[in-house]
DNA sequence: TAATCTGTATTAATTGATTAATACAAGCAT
DNA sequence: ATGCTTGTATTAATCAATTAATACAGATTA
């Protein structure tokens, strides 16, 4: 498991940002295990009581499942799984395009950019 | 003069980068006058320190050029503006594309979903 | 000259996030 | 039944960012 964190943000936010995409993207199979607080915390390198926390807003977004004292498991729900990832791909690409508009970026501009980008990746 | 602050993040950071994208953008001109410390810190609703360290930033970016005693103004290096535009929307594309992956945005789709969302905006 | 503005520096207080160290109750497997 | 793991809760400590309240020196301006 791959953690991208960057110290000098929140880093709670990040977790919660980080696991919903490994959901979404299907790294977790829906309706699955979900590895236990201690587990994700250790493998993260971060406090348990932050990833708890993490945990939490996940659930609160339907994610995840709680079972007391059994564990967790990821939701079977296909449509709130694909729900989120379109409402984080929507957050994503709003935040981008206003950002590079605050930088003087033209639509048309944008365009070419993202695209170029796109290409070189391959 | 707008600002978009998010609470949740640090806010010099954020106070950097947008005013950076001011400058970038054209809306300080190059060699002109720079509003004072105060000024912008009662603008942004934001306490004087905190300003002084994001305006620290933007002089050791090359952006601003501090007189001691008369205040400071916008580089009149055109070169150097450009390059940190260009520098900034790299980043900011490079941090969209990735994230986009982590949802499990393919490159067609993340090509669609932008050139989908810069339409709609007009 | 006196008032005002500039950037800068300093120290303390406050606030929030994160860590730390536990503890507890419930289920499950041996 | 015993030991293990589970999620959860609690309290204190730590650390960094931000705010607050000043102060100072130099330049400008009226």
């Amino acid at each position: 498991m791959e953690w991208k964190i960057d110290e000098n943000l929140p880093i709670r936010t990040q977790l919660t940002e980080q696991l919903a995409a490994y959901i979404a993207s299907g790294c977790f199979k829906p309706g699955g295990r979900f590895p236990s607080v201690r587990e994700l915390a250790a493998d993260a390198g971060v406090n348990p009581n932050t990833m708890q926390r993490a945990l939490s807003e996940l659930e609160d977004m339907g994610l995840i499942i709680t079972n007391r004292t059994a564990g967790r498991c990821v939701t079977d729900d296909m449509e709130k799984i694909n729900n989120v990832r379109k409402k984080q791909a929507k957050k994503q690409v709003e935040a981008f395009l206003e950002k590079m508009k605050a930088l003087g970026f033209s639509r048309d501009e944008i365009a070419d950019v993202i695209n170029e980008a796109i290409k070189e990746g391959e």
